[in-house]
DNA sequence: GACATATTCAACTAATCTATTGAATACTTG
DNA sequence: CAAGTATTCAATAGATTAGTTGAATATGTC
């Protein structure tokens, strides 16, 4: 009988043992998606991703959702990104390299100290803080942290304009191991702002219980 | 950069995508263990074990340590085995099949309730319960229950005369998907004895924050 | 109904994985 | 040093998986 268990539990892992599938799963973490979005972000063909994602369905970790010729993938519930996180989290203390990789962004210039969370949250409602949210707009609308502002990266050189010069800007993306908040850092700095980068991406401040929003921006 | 992460964290996918792995760490985690005993326990042939255990080696999940011709295997830390209850716990949430045999080890007779551990603690120093751990020997001494006495199944029937008939008997082992303190209740039951099961193995006691001992039976 | 679009399926090839078998290695014992 | 024991390695065959290519399916539009 408990054969018939670790068979059952197999099925799971054969579904996190393809790094294509797990870049789906991260994503998908974020908010649901179509097989377009989820192939153009992660640069799975068409096809493969969609496999993939079929992979992904028999396995249960994944459910679809048909509107017209789309069809919307997303996480059935948390538990699934527990699982993700629970992964990484094993990675971060079993394997170097994966600590490795945590270190380099850990150690690049301008990352928030693992501040009291809340308090930022305080500063941002003050105005103290500009807080920006540089995913793609369509995950800011899935979930955000209250009080962020969308400012997409492939935005951020044409909304510059629009950032206050006087207040310190903190962004944030899917998380630890995402470039496009440490990309955003860069660029705000490199034109005069002061500019910090937030580790933590929606999952992660979610699983903390902070507050998390959704919808559209409401500026 | 962190399609080098999905990479990495594939591999741990990977470890875990096969069944003989899972019963492998999910043994490890009631205690280190030699080839040769991880091999009678789990119906492995001896050089099919080996060979898994290679891999999980490679994966950094198991070390080593040769002592003679004997090599142990054992699990670095505990977020291998808290890795391995996330698996366990996504699996059932997630697949029907998973939650299927959980239920019908739940729903078995004389299964003890959710009730509160440490008041089973407490009758146990009173000595107004009898916790058996009827695991391998082996097992039990890596750790065990606090004031549990060690009767392996295998046993059970040999050590029958020893046991109190007007006490409650309450039998432990592997955790919730384990058979063999269904078997020891079945049997004590059989024989007239008062007997039921608690669901947690010591990864599950250890979680909750319960003590846990380890060493021979100090009785 | 033809055409366009989004998605999935099927077939193929190459790579990877699993279990077995027999050999090799490391260590102990007499 | 030979023999025994525990473990791992290498080779093999068969099964499974991954990515590509082209076809098929489902839905929408005109």
């Amino acid at each position: 009988m408990t054969k018939d268990l670790y068979q059952q539990l197999a099925r799971l892992g054969k579904a996190a043992a393809s790094p294509a599938r797990l870049q789906l799963l991260d994503l998908l973490c974020q908010g649901p998606r179509t097989v377009e979005s989820l192939s153009n972000e992660t640069g799975l063909s068409f096809a493969n991703a969609s496999q993939h994602l079929r992979v992904l369905y028999a396995a249960r970790l994944v459910e679809t959702e048909k509107t017209g010729l789309f069809v919307t993938y997303r996480l059935p519930d948390d538990s699934v990104c527990s699982f993700f996180q629970a992964l990484r989290s094993l990675g971060e203390q079993r394997l170097a390299e994966v600590e490795s990789i945590l270190r380099q962004f850990r150690d690049a210039p301008h990352s928030l100290e693992p501040v009291e969370k809340r308090a930022l949250l305080s500063r941002v409602r003050k105005g103290d803080v500009i807080l920006l949210d540089v995913r793609p707009e369509e995950e800011y609308r899935a979930a955000h942290i209250p009080g962020a502002v969308s400012v997409p990266l492939k935005h951020l050189n044409a909304r510059l304009a629009t950032l206050p010069r006087g207040k310190e800007i903190v962004a944030y993306c899917r998380g630890p191991y995402c470039v496009l908040a440490l990309e955003a850092v860069r660029l705000l700095r490199a034109k005069q702002f002061r500019a910090a980068r937030l580790e933590d991406g929606i999952p992660e401040w979610r699983a903390q219980g902070l507050p998390v929003a959704a919808g559209q921006d409401s500026r």
